[in-house]
DNA sequence: GCAACATATCCATACTCTTCGATGCGTGGC
DNA sequence: GCCACGCATCGAAGAGTATGGATATGTTGC
């Protein structure tokens, strides 16, 4: 009975290459909220994304990853900065990467995490009434 | 008995005129995300106003006061879009205002809720690595 | 003042989220 | 093969949140 929360990944497009497939059709994310009332399926996967970032210690975890050497960090990079246990950590970080905000690469012993290339201005322009330019990527 | 709302408003200073004190120093919000790691107390103001967009409702309720003629809506044009009950509708809408994205006139009978301008950019651009440059206002 | 109306607040219920200890899984070194 | 290590998952406790019925507050008109 509890769907238990299955494996929901990603449901706004924010990423690039969607590696798992999405709950909905992409093409209904993206008009700026200012513009046009968001159809109720639209408020779901928006909603979804700002969930990951609606808490603290996920805004400092994103915010470390992407501000760390070279845009990745692992697990145990980020476990002192945020002084929770290990356990927690993962469990914020696989919001992140379900939000479609970060990726994890397994290189060796390790798993690094890094922001997914455009997902935050992609987001940031949902809330803008201008379009941003991407710098880099 | 009813001086409610002198709690926890607007931590994040989105508003031009702070109208309540904010909690804390209303410099320590700004970095985009990505530039550097955000310090504790940003992202406890950074996640609450984001918070307040990790509920579909609300983000349908922003979206729909935003693209309502005049920018702005009362209560009794809200409830049925959302097709929520009235109490649960203003409870959503106290936490956009607390949030700092909504602001409450009251015109005779009605009580009008209107977005905050250049809020919703203020938090894009925490976001994207880009300044956004509000468009004319 | 009183009735009608729009909206906010209070309260209870059901649900969801955060957190951590215990445990499982994959990798690398011996 | 075996152990150490990094990390994900599980399970459970406590805290927080969404929702709506009942009710209080404030406004308008009589």
């Amino acid at each position: 009975m509890r769907g238990k929360m299955g494996v929901m990944t990603t449901t706004l497009d924010l990423a690039d290459p969607p590696r798992t497939v999405p709950v909905s059709a992409p093409g209904a994310c993206c008009a700026p909220l200012v513009r046009e009332a968001a159809d109720p399926q639209a408020a779901i996967e928006i909603a979804h994304v700002f969930k990951a970032l609606s808490d603290p210690t996920r805004v400092r975890l994103l915010s470390i990853v992407a501000a760390h050497d070279g845009g990745e960090a692992c697990v145990c990079d980020l476990t002192e900065p945020v002084g929770l246990s290990q356990p927690t950590v993962s469990h914020h970080l696989k919001l992140l990467v379900e939000a479609g905000l970060l990726t994890r690469e397994q290189r060796g012993k390790w798993g690094y995490y890094s922001v997914v290339p455009g997902a935050l201005n992609r987001l940031g322009a949902l809330l803008t009434e201008v379009t941003v330019t991407e710098p880099t990527h």
